[in-house]
DNA sequence: TCTTTTTGTAAAGTTTTGTTTACATTATGA
DNA sequence: TCATAATGTAAACAAAACTTTACAAAAAGA
């Protein structure tokens, strides 16, 4: 799973932090998403959908053929 | 977060069991997340996106205010 | 009604997601 | 250059998602 979490975060001017602190969740978590470490849970990825108001589709992208 | 699993399985005329196959996933899965029990992983979640060829938003709604 | 299919559920265990603390590395800016 | 902000990472732990086995209840069909 692909995910354009550091971009969008750039075009809203947000570090990790701040985005960790609107999603309720650890900057370590932030990071280790950016970082593909992990998937985020479908309720964390509703909450990036909400904040960057766009569906969830256009923040991440399965990468299974 | 709600769901129409159980709907669009009975549009598409499949049991739990089927599902589940599909999705590569136990029943039990598919029955505890149609039973709120808990929510899909955001890859299963796309699972579903696929199979059922709608977007994530249209199969899984999120209920926080 | 009797049989079979489907759904619901539970317990014990594994894997994945997320937290906390802590520190090292890389930008950025004065 | 020096300080500070931002990012990367790691380990130990907690919580949520998911599996397996197993059985009971409900629905559907002959």
């Amino acid at each position: 799973m692909k995910n354009r979490l550091k971009v969008l975060r750039a075009e809203h001017d947000m570090t990790q932090a701040q985005l960790a602190d609107a999603a309720n969740v650890s900057r370590q978590t932030i990071n280790a998403i950016e970082k593909g470490k992990f998937d985020p849970s479908l309720p964390l990825a509703f909450k990036f959908s909400k904040l960057f108001k766009k569906p969830i589709e256009d923040i991440f992208q399965d990468e299974e053929e």
